[in-house]
DNA sequence: CATGAATGAGTTTTCATTCAT
DNA sequence: CATGAATGAAAACTCATTCAT
């Protein structure tokens, strides 16, 4: 059923199957549903021995909201060539992101719902994350209002707003993309960027912004 | 605290006082935080009435669901006039959308975070909701591009994307506008519609999208 | 084996059913070593009604001492005769005593070593009432000092050791006289009331301090 | 904390060691509440080390009351002059029991509350250094009849009570004065002295026992 | 209609204790 | 000798849920 159960592994293996074990039952049962019982048979130990190595069930669930963060920022900033033309750093990193909570389910379920929906401590962690997206995403768009020659008349405080719901947008595809068959972290990023980019307006007028085919885009699985 | 204790009241009377206590349970403790004991005393009754009415945690929790998807969408739809242009319907239909759910925290908590994060049978009830929702900005998204005169070159399911992206980038604004002292709904719908209408690229080239400041609006507190 | 199992008991009836299962679970097993599943099982009812009515283990415990020590000294203020002279009032004092504890082995270890043993919030619970008691026995030595015309040399300060020592020779003369088969509660009164009031020092001269065994004396089974 | 950690003492060191830090844990938390973790930190050495050497929670707990137990009747013995009349080798003997009770707390609550609370083999265990004592004391009392030049009407099983008794009451001082700051282990044997000695009727009458102020009394700090 | 009395089943958490190295 | 890794068993406590009145 779930690890092989080998004896006698060092504590930092065991940590980390641990919390494989927990962000998939919390992922699938969520916070509180998720018994602490089943989280130690999935990891194939006994449970006194998750208590051990982290305390509690509350440090367990922060330790899962930490680690897949890291990991998924990590997956972001690895996606990202960092001397592209901004829309072009944004078409990778959108693909970067649907790329990895398309291969991460249960991971995304943790940041995205569980922890946003089990009190203020676990909220914070996943705010912390996502302040660090919102902030580059903020950066992508005033860099593309000044390579777009413009001073730009976007007031400093819309574009917290903008940032939002483009995150905002994302977030809610994602799920989209995962649960809708047929739909590949590809389809997603590259609707969300022409409906970001181009807007409504644009794409109706037959304006849409065009994803750059010929060269390696994001990273697709 | 909680309702007057009234003796003798008429079931649904008694029903909906039931409710009203269980979304702000709900809403404020989650659902599986929440107990029975205490939505039963908030609501004025004793605890085997409310199983009377209301059958189980489960039933009472999808009651409460049901009732608040209901009011959201009949406040959107009761937002917006069916005979202006679709960026206006757009428009309307997401102030009203942001006012419903900003007089209504914990309404809004039950739908957008409770009902997804603790199993399919009650996300599949926020689902149903969504979809109404979703196929309304397919329809208006549809419309804009026959207003715009050109046969518009959106495949088919691309337009679902798109409309899943702007509801998305909605719920999204939401929690942002809820949580963030000083937005208003009109600032949030504003903000979005812009976003959404005249998209980045327009934004930056200082294009934005008008929102008609000098007709009724949409209806914000 | 515990009580009989009756249903649909009104609430007072059933707290003190459980207040005397838990005095003799915790007396013959221990604070700690009690459990609550015990207990319960030993009133006669689940261990959620336990816990309805009295809270917690802590609560439980607390009620206990606090009844049983109300019942001792409530036992000892109505086996004495305030009129009487001052040793007739400490030997009535101590035949209601080594009574009591005798009849109640379970409360008097309750009382007398589980209470000191686990902790100040319980130790002082009993410390209140031990105070009681030798506030009782500091005025009978005083007032015996009057009754004997002379101005006592006894310091202020002596005084409290005297009835300290008096007490703690009480106490434990009761758990020596409840483990030693063939000591009666009016026996180790007696030898008590010699060694207290007569001393060594007359004792072993023989004078004793004589028993009015003509009169009613202290109430022993 | 504990003691320096230092590689490959003998065994016998280690055993004390451990019993050291146990008894402290012991006497602190309780026996129940002690954990053996606890006792091995403060011990420096690893928790299967402890189990090696003491085999078990119940024989650490053994082995510390016999070593306590045995230490404080070599105190007492060490104390008392056997060629002194009766009332000054009690004297001295007392001295000692409060002088060693009130220099090793934790060891004085392992016998007197710890010991006698948790179950009876431990219990037994102190109540078999109870006994040598009470056998001294009562030799005591004999044999200060005997030098009274008075056929002792004392019966036999009489005097039984009264060792209990006297030591009763001693070990319900040695709380007391431990308990209550600026009583000396010299007063509260004083104390004892007069109550037991004289009694409370020679008190009253003025005549109290004398300690022998010029003559090297019990051994107090 | 309304409620005080009652519980089965499950939760998190802790601890004494033992191997394998 | 010494220890890091691991666990079986149990404890306190909670909750949704149901009768009998």
């Amino acid at each position: 059923m779930g690890a092989v159960k080998t004896k006698r592994m060092p504590r930092a293996v065991r940590e980390q199957q641990m919390l494989d074990a927990a962000v998939r039952i919390f992922g699938q049962r969520g916070y509180m549903a998720a018994s602490m019982d089943e989280i130690a048979e999935l990891a194939g130990v006994s449970k006194p021995l998750v208590y051990l190595y982290l305390n509690s069930k509350e440090d367990l669930f922060t330790a899962c909201i930490r680690r897949e963060a890291g990991a998924l920022v990590e997956a972001v900033r690895a996606g990202v060539r960092r001397d592209l033309p901004a829309d072009r750093q944004l078409w990778e990193g959108l693909g970067a992101f649907f790329t990895h909570t398309a291969e991460n389910p249960d991971a995304w379920s943790v940041l995205h719902l569980q922890a946003r929906t089990h009190g203020e401590p676990f909220a914070a962690e996943v705010t912390a994350m996502r302040e660090e997206i919102v902030a580059f995403v903020t950066q992508l768009i005033l860099a593309g209002a000044r390579e777009a020659h413009r001073d730009p008349d976007l007031p400093e405080g819309e574009v917290a707003g903008l940032a939002e719901a483009l995150v905002g947008a994302a977030e809610s595809l994602a799920a989209w993309a995962n649960a809708t068959p047929g739909v590949t972290a590809h389809q997603a990023a590259a609707t969300l960027m022409n409906f970001a980019w181009a807007g409504l307006g644009d794409l109706m007028a037959g304006r849409p912004w065009a994803p750059p085919e010929e060269q390696p885009g994001p990273h697709v699985g």
